[in-house]
DNA sequence: CCTCCAATTGCATGTAACGCAATGGTTATT
DNA sequence: AATAACCATTGCGTTACATGCAATTGGAGG
């Protein structure tokens, strides 16, 4: 179904590390380097891919145009913009908005650490739900009665030693965080690095982002991580009054 | 040719202003609904679209994560960042950082202003090149046997008042940004603001990118704007300089 | 319970996309 | 300078794939 489009997609996500040549892409993609070459003009033409000389392709700015309009898209990014500056600034730390896109995370926003150890991370990279503390908080955020069905659903892998795989731990873990809007990860996602998050709601009060402070445990060991608690949910409440929602 | 694949990206295309039912995505790229479906659903298996309901479409992460990191892969980007930051903060304006790709200018990173009466820009944008002060510059990186025939070919519509449509003044200003790496906008893409840009060079001695500060008329006048002349250029020639460019 | 609106599926048709193989242009190699 | 290697591009014949239609399902609202 749609097999061009899926195609052309799929040389946009292989030109996604770097310029290729046609040849390249063809075999990558595994179709023929004159299907290739139709698809990629076709793509050119639309400005998703661009040739800086005759033999290399590049992705092309139609795509930052068009994915930094979505980002405009979700609200609650220009609303907690402000609020995780202010956080990241008293904190230090790397500081992530993230929200749900079917069973996964997505960022979709970030203020760099001021230290000089950064953690790599990218806005529209996505992460699992299980093994992150953005992800318990979202999942928290799905209503109480699909919740477990959607949790038991879940693809649960090990990322770490840490990571809990664990149908039951999980639940747990998730309705904690719900209680107490703030969750946790333990190095279950990067062995070597830790965050704290906690959920922002709108007008409806349903959990539409989470944030997140994270920083690798050599330069913020957990009880510190757990000090700036306090700070962490204080802004997302900050940003959930900015949406409308009152706490009751 | 790949007909479906252009469809495709005109659904992008059209969500890209907005969540938008099946019906109306149908109706705006000319095709039947139970087509249109099938292309979205290629586009949301493969992540570029996205169903927070049974009956809305919205661009999808896919397009964030591609986006970024195709932004990641313009060089001058990250090497730029700091000096851009720098020169936003000096002088309180709008700093971009702009490349060409054909006959365009795309933006790809910026520094908001600090003042009140914010511009409205974002980055990959896309703007003309006869009109805007990085356009220029970006023009006189042209190699000048082919520049007179490149900016010929151009389009140049008159968005204001001020615009330059004619070829020949328009090369003169060119070639005046060849020789003092230097370039503005009088008012000539929007009515009230007004921009000056300073070309910067890789190690071939290429012009990669151009770096422009802006603002509104009402805030910074003419004058004023030129005064910073020195600190855009000396911007400018920090970065190539970290592209590995010598000024001879 | 019925109505309305939007999404979805099965099917028959024809076109649009495909792979192949040959050509043309540019850059490296001897 | 000649040749090899590489990459992009085009014409062509074939068929798989995408399409539009019309009927069906599914959900929201009255």
């Amino acid at each position: 179904m749609s097999q061009s489009l899926r195609r052309g997609l799929a040389l946009l996500n292989a030109l996604a590390d770097g310029a290729r040549t046609l040849d390249q892409l063809a075999e990558t993609v595994g179709v023929h380097k004159s299907t290739a070459m139709r698809l990629l003009r076709s793509l050119e033409d639309e400005g998703f891919v661009h040739r800086p000389d005759s033999h290399r392709y590049k992705l092309g700015s139609a795509l930052f145009d068009l994915a930094n309009r979505a980002l405009d898209d979700v609200e609650v990014r220009e609303v907690a913009r402000e609020h995780l500056r202010e956080l990241g600034n008293r904190t230090g730390h790397t500081v992530h908005l993230a929200v749900r896109e079917r069973d996964q995370v997505v960022y979709v926003d970030k203020v760099d650490s001021t230290r000089p150890v950064r953690m790599y991370s990218r806005i529209g990279a996505r992460a699992p739900l299980h093994c992150t503390a953005v992800g318990k908080i979202l999942m928290a955020g799905v209503p109480e009665e699909s919740r477990r069905e959607f949790v038991t659903a879940l693809d649960r892998p090990a990322l770490t030693a840490h990571t809990l795989t664990d149908e039951r731990t999980l639940l747990e873990e998730v309705r904690r965080a719900a209680d107490e809007n703030c969750a946790l990860d333990r190095g279950e996602h990067e062995e070597f690095v830790h965050c704290l998050a906690s959920g922002v709601r709108d007008a409806r009060g349903t959990i539409v982002a989470a944030v997140s402070l994270s920083a690798p445990k050599v330069l913020l060991d957990f009880d510190e991580l757990l000090g700036w608690r306090d700070e962490v949910t204080a802004t997302c409440e900050r940003i959930s009054a900015e949406l409308g929602w009152w706490k009751d």
